[in-house]
DNA sequence: CAATTTTGCTTAACACTGTTAAATCATTTA
DNA sequence: TAAATGATTTAACAGTGTTAAGCAAAATTG
């Protein structure tokens, strides 16, 4: 009776032919449009038959999440072990998380909840009035003793804008994670950007 | 003939009232439970007549995002005026940012498309072979000659995790922004938080 | 081998979703 | 009062996730 095995065999193979299609919908056509029943066209079943190999929908979800975090874990030992020098490894190791996310830039938002909603918010940052705007023009201020040219303020902006939006999207998908700890990471890195505006 | 005007001003209020409906609902059951019927029975319409109105759902959170842009513009202005030193300034104005984050959660997740997917990250966070294990381990490493508290590790993790995760957040959503700032961005802050583990 | 149970899979259905076209009712205009 | 315009609703379409019922083939049993 080795047939258990074989069947087994195909129950698994589903079961990854599921995952691959959903991961296939989402790259061609983004998370919006995936569905069950588009799952289903591709492996050539009908729609609740997914649900013999998946609880939901987001049990598909989680799983994509899942595989996700294994292969980020594995680029990034991967880039640790490039290097021998410890600070160099660090950076190796960010610069391949940082290549994770774009590379596998589905996998990415679905792991950490992002980009997923209605964009719009390109225009208004060039808003004259603007909080981007409004605190560009302090940076020029405290900068204005080395005449920075225009690029080097937007990047210091989006030096403070990354680390504060970084550490609210982190708050706010992984809700509560410490109040105390944010608050220091927080004035500990608007401190330090400050303090290399006058370096 | 002043029926025109007054007829005009019922419009505007059902404008606002479809606004704030939706809103409310999204304050209520999150934006995944937002619907135009749901918004439709607090306004004591049918959900037709919400496209008299919007030409769809999206112009709809289109319009919420641009109120989001307008208060939190309006937040760090007013937060700018509370102090007169540039660099007080500065920071008022990022801690008032941080602060709207969280007073107005949810226009903030659609403002800057954060936090609407699924969750599981917490617990493979603290998988044993997580790449925030491996980093965090290096950072160990580092700093080790000063024999930090496990909480200091964790935080200087989360400033790097943050910065990275908020450039690249930003570079999903609003896809392209500059390669080269963004690099960089990156790199100046990478650089900038290993000094401070050693300094 | 025949009868029965189990398994794999599909069809049909439910309660939703956004959105559009047609029908209805109320109000203003001629 | 009759016609026309505007406001509002009902009905419908195509799609969503999900569940229950049905069916046919395979496996198990007598």
């Amino acid at each position: 009776m080795g047939s258990k095995e074989r069947i087994q065999r195909l129950k698994d193979e589903n079961r990854t032919n599921i995952l691959d299609a959903a991961l296939q919908i989402v790259k061609e056509e983004g998370w919006q449009a995936l569905s069950m029943r588009k799952i289903a066209d591709i492996i050539e079943y009908t729609a609740p038959m997914i649900y013999e190999y998946f609880a939901n929908k987001d049990a598909i979800l989680n799983e994509l999440a899942n595989q996700g975090y294994l292969l980020l874990a594995k680029k990034v030992r991967q880039a640790k072990s490039t290097q021998t020098d410890l600070e160099k490894q660090l950076e190796a190791m960010w610069l391949s998380y940082w290549d994770f996310a774009f590379e596998e830039r589905e996998l990415y938002q679905l792991m950490f909840g992002v980009g997923t909603a209605c964009c719009g918010f390109e225009k208004t940052y060039k808003c004259a009035e603007s909080h981007g705007k409004l605190i560009s023009d302090v940076i020029r201020e405290i900068m204005k003793d080395k005449n920075p040219p225009e690029d080097l303020i937007c990047r210091k902006y989006f030096t403070y804008w990354s680390i504060i939006h970084g550490l609210i999207s982190i708050n706010l998908v992984n809700q509560g994670n410490g109040e105390n700890t944010n608050q220091e990471v927080l004035k500990d890195a608007i401190y330090g950007i400050t303090r290399s505006l006058t370096d």
